[in-house]
DNA sequence: CGTCACCTACTACAATCGTAGTAATCAATG
DNA sequence: CATTGATTACTACGATTGTAGTAGGTGACG
């Protein structure tokens, strides 16, 4: 299933989800898109060291067959945020899902009605 | 509500777990729950370094009236993880809890079942 | 009382991170 | 063609992190 992706940093995350939304394009776009997502203009060098520090540990791919190089995410979304997700769970909460839940609750990040949402649709799409 | 709480690493995090496990003690005895915990031994100079680190952040008291100096977390469990949580939540999943639980689910971290117990337990504590 | 064990304070140090500058190249433009 | 603007490659650099060593004090023990 899904691979093991090496640790991102906090910054490299951030380029990652840039990344994600682009789809695929030179690293001004990446840049531009950084920009409109965390209302912050990091300099296109810094924006290019990210990305050469996601393409070194296969994150990132680069099509350099043509200039300026095209960007574009390694790895699906799902992929990395499960793979987040589940470090968090193991070194924050032991592991113990249900008590994270809880404390989206208690946080009110989630309410009891969007908990109702969410088992209406395991119903429905109940497989696996 | 709960304080602003100044962001750990994850070294000084596990130092912290121990220190909730522990209650209060000397720094060898933390160290004796770390590795009860973690199933590793830091150098006792590396667990004083880290309690020493988030004594500055104000997350741990230590009481030096006598010796050796007693140390005790002056931040409640509870509190730490709601943080952790918060920001987890905003940071990797754009602040959508639900996704985040749904992430939970396809991860198998949570059953189908643990989310009912979840629920019949809001509905009989079912206050806010 | 000299020595040993334990404890704390101070210092160290390599690795990683976040952020970015500079040099070199290439292509378009006046 | 010389200049300028865009783009990439290489280098830098202070801050933080993880991990720990060393020095110095103090009490217990032989």
């Amino acid at each position: 299933m899904s691979r093991q992706h090496a640790p991102t940093t906090a910054a490299e995350f951030r380029i990652l989800k840039a990344l994600w939304r682009t789809g695929s394009g030179p690293v001004a776009e990446v840049g531009a898109k950084y920009h409109e997502l965390f209302r912050e203009r990091p300099a296109y060098t810094t924006v290019m060291t990210l990305l050469g520090r996601l393409v070194a540990k296969g994150l990132v791919q680069v099509d350099k067959s043509r200039e300026p190089y095209l960007y574009s995410a390694a790895v699906r979304e799902q992929s990395v945020l499960g793979a987040q997700l589940r470090q968090f769970v193991d070194h924050v909460f032991d592991g113990n899902a249900k008590a994270l839940v809880l404390g989206l609750l208690e946080n009110e990040s989630l309410s009891a009605k969007d908990l109702r949402r969410i088992e209406r649709k395991l119903e429905k799409g109940g497989k696996r």
